[in-house]
DNA sequence: GGTCAAAATTCATATAGATGAATAGATAAC
DNA sequence: GTTATCTATTCATCTATATGAATTTTGACC
């Protein structure tokens, strides 16, 4: 009666097979963001192994951020912060060390061919359409963030009849919301670059004057790439701060 | 017949405890860089705790990347790698994958009354000098890096006597080999500024070029500062990667 | 001296169980 | 109904122990 999936592969230690257990259930949504897992004593049980084995894998997952522990509650699947990450870049925190979400304003929203950047990051072949968001947002300190957002039609059908004022400030439990595709993970390439006429008058700079690069690919927790997007802002306005032990 | 250091937190768990005392066994010099610290059996013994917790605290020490396993051997004190974490900025990574220390020219060594920012970030007081070093570092891709280094005169004593051609390549061996000051830690801030005549002909790009502007203060076990330096390359190649989750 | 094999050391994995602390839900008292 | 208390659940800390795997040390042997 093993409860193990076909894909464990037995040499690995249990707590490394049980974490990747725990990361397929999340992956496949069957335990989804928000919600708790089994309790320790029911891993325990259902896979016939010893707590402490279970409370290793559960260790590592919590270290990864991909779960919560909560004393006497259970423990959580946990919904990544990306904008906390992404703003971190920005001076975006204010008298009380807390960033807060900055307001943004869809511009407009278009079906397009995807291009090659664009495609390359969501695996889409020319003859598959996407959608393409223009956004503006307003950080405290008064700077502003350019941003193009591209979307697989197939997955975000029914977008383009939303009222641009419907969407709300945040995109990714807007598209959790409204389409049921959840953002698992994010790689992002951060460059500088110059302005270009366009975006300097977006950005309220100067042409020529720096301007800092981010795209971001986001993943569902099953890894298919549901978003790409490009932000860009003043360089001026960047900082990022790293600590190295 | 207690092991524990005075400062010792009766209130917190055991693990925690203990990974502060191999903490400050570390920063005093006690539990030097690239040596084993006590064996698990030992500090069992010698603590008068169960294995499992000493486990525990090193796992803690081992994840934060201070400590260093290895089965068989023992568990070892970690020299951290500034520079794969620093050079990971740039576009430093050649066809195998893995990034090669670049270059290094000493320009000029002086001594100096240390300009606000490097009094800061090295607590001197202006009747304390500190020694100035000018530094171009070539990368493999063949772009520059310019960078000042501050350090204060006090602890690095008969620096200016040495010639500048006797420098190595790393600074942070050098400083540990020829003056006993290891650093431990950094702090780094990255922001985006335009470069002006002098910088731009050492980078030999155009003036209002965009430069990437590394600062960095380095400090010791103790965390007393060591070092500040204050990098300058050219923002084209820049590349910064990041994985969320 | 050099080589190979056995032994000792040290970390890695896993089990079992005890006590404590935070939380949530049920029950009793008012 | 509201409040206070008790109880069950669930994670947090800690101990104790056993077996396995990687490495180093030791010692016999040639």
């Amino acid at each position: 009666m093993s409860a193990w999936k076909e894909g464990s592969d037995a040499r690995l230690p249990l707590y490394q097979r049980l974490r990747e257990e725990i990361m397929d259930r999340i992956a496949s949504g069957e335990w989804p963001p928000g919600e708790t897992i089994p309790t320790e004593a029911e891993l325990t049980r259902r896979y016939n192994i010893a707590v402490g084995t279970v409370r290793r894998a559960i260790d590592t997952l919590v270290n990864e951020g991909l779960l919560e522990r909560s004393q006497g509650r259970g423990t959580f699947v946990r919904r990544p912060d990306f904008d906390a990450s992404f703003f971190r870049f920005f001076r975006q925190v204010n008298a009380a060390g807390q960033s807060r979400v900055p307001t943004s304003r869809i511009l407009s929203a278009s079906l397009q061919t995807p291009p090659p950047a664009a495609a390359k990051a969501l695996e889409l072949t020319e003859h598959e359409s996407c959608i393409c968001l223009e956004r503006l947002r307003a950080m405290e300190d008064g700077s502003l963030l350019a941003e193009k957002i591209w979307l697989p039609a197939s997955r975000f059908s029914g977008l383009l009849e939303i009222p641009l004022e419907q969407f709300d400030n945040l995109l990714y439990p807007f598209y959790e919301a409204r389409f049921g595709q959840s953002i698992g993970s994010a790689r992002e390439t951060l460059t500088i670059d110059s302005a270009d006429a366009a975006t300097a008058d977006m950005l309220g700079i100067a042409p020529r004057d720096p301007v800092v690069v981010i795209e971001r690919t986001a993943l569902g927790y099953d890894r298919t790439p549901l978003e790409y997007r490009c932000s860009m802002g003043a360089a001026a306005t960047f900082r990022y701060q790293i600590e190295i032990s």
